[in-house]
DNA sequence: GAGAACTTGTTACAGCCGTAACAATATTCA
DNA sequence: TGAATATTGTTACGGCTGTAACAAGTTCTC
């Protein structure tokens, strides 16, 4: 499968031939793959490898980005940030609630709940009409945080997508959103 | 902040009246939020929000779906898999290699390796010119594991990507890598 | 050559994630 | 009404993730 340079230890990857030489790692591998995965027999199909892979590789890359830049150094998690910014546009919510729309499961909207509990930026309440539900609320403190983070986090997004004309990136956002509605269904 | 119809228990999310009605929950908030952070005074970025939500939303649910559906039947997890594939594609290679194409920690390519290596997939191998250097290198069962996820896997993305024409995708994957590329330098 | 500075891989720690199992409560339907 | 079924939130568990600290080895610099 390998060819014999890459056995060399600490190579790293082979850029194809064409690549722009001034890759970062990332991009460099993805191109080199993209040529491997052509010229295999029979060819795998590279675009959707180059698809998925660019996908993933931005989302991970914006996340660990927001993550460390913005909100650990406020003493808040990513995910705690967006659970944050959900209960202040809905208002007290339903951590069966939360689930749904975050796509995590209730044991995990439970941990970042109990986080953001000891944290002091949101609880829970009893619901009177059911016993076995809770909504969970947020603190004025965490709704303090939440304003400041957002404002900070907007300002970084702008700064990740102004590579792109605002006409590229609605059809980004176009593109994007239309794989989500078209989702496969037995998800 | 919140109108007096969100403080009813378990209520979910109010969705905008002109939303389609069949909407995922996820994007009902989704459009919810951009009616809401575009009427805000000042007026909140509603387009980066929903760029920013529309990509982590979408990497989310296709990274769970991968994992989910195709690698954890079959032992592995996606960073696993991802693993093993490009010391498929890249032979022996050392960690901090790993670490610097994939995005992640070293310590956390420690990790990641430590599981394949219980699982008999991939090994660790001394290398003679440098006493701290480790690679990392597939085993023969590791090959054939990534063979069969691969197959999977591409089967599994042409399917989330299918509702998107040859045009469509190629112009979505430009976008991306533009991003890509001219990501914020301070990373 | 010797010491400083750096690199590499590992460990400990805390947070996040999903699955599975569970108790408590609601709902359904016979 | 009463029993079966479903829903809700929590816990235990294992895996992934980054940060910080560390030992061991290498490279730089004088």
């Amino acid at each position: 499968m390998s060819s014999e340079r890459d056995n060399r230890p600490g190579l790293g990857v082979n850029p194809p031939p064409d690549a722009p030489p001034d890759l970062p790692p990332d991009l460099r591998y993805a191109a080199y793959a993209r040529e491997r995965l052509a010229a295999m027999s029979p060819p795998a199909d590279a675009e959707a490898f180059t698809l998925a892979y660019h996908l993933l590789q931005l989302a991970s890359l914006l996340v660990t980005d927001l993550e460390t830049r913005i909100h650990r150094p406020r003493g808040l998690t990513l995910p705690g940030f967006r659970l944050l910014f959900k209960l202040w546009l809905l208002g007290p919510t339903q951590p069966v609630r939360l689930a749904e729309i975050s796509a995590m499961s209730r044991s995990a909207v439970t941990n970042a709940v109990n986080t953001l509990e000891r944290g002091g930026l949101a609880e829970r309440r009893p619901v009177p009409e059911d016993g076995r539900a809770v909504v969970v609320a947020l603190t004025a403190e965490g709704e303090a945080a939440v304003r400041a983070a957002f404002a900070e986090q907007t300002r970084r997004e702008q700064e990740w997508f102004a590579c792109l004309g605002q006409a590229e990136r609605e059809r980004l956002t176009a593109l994007l959103s239309r794989i989500l509605r078209d989702r496969p269904a037995d998800l």
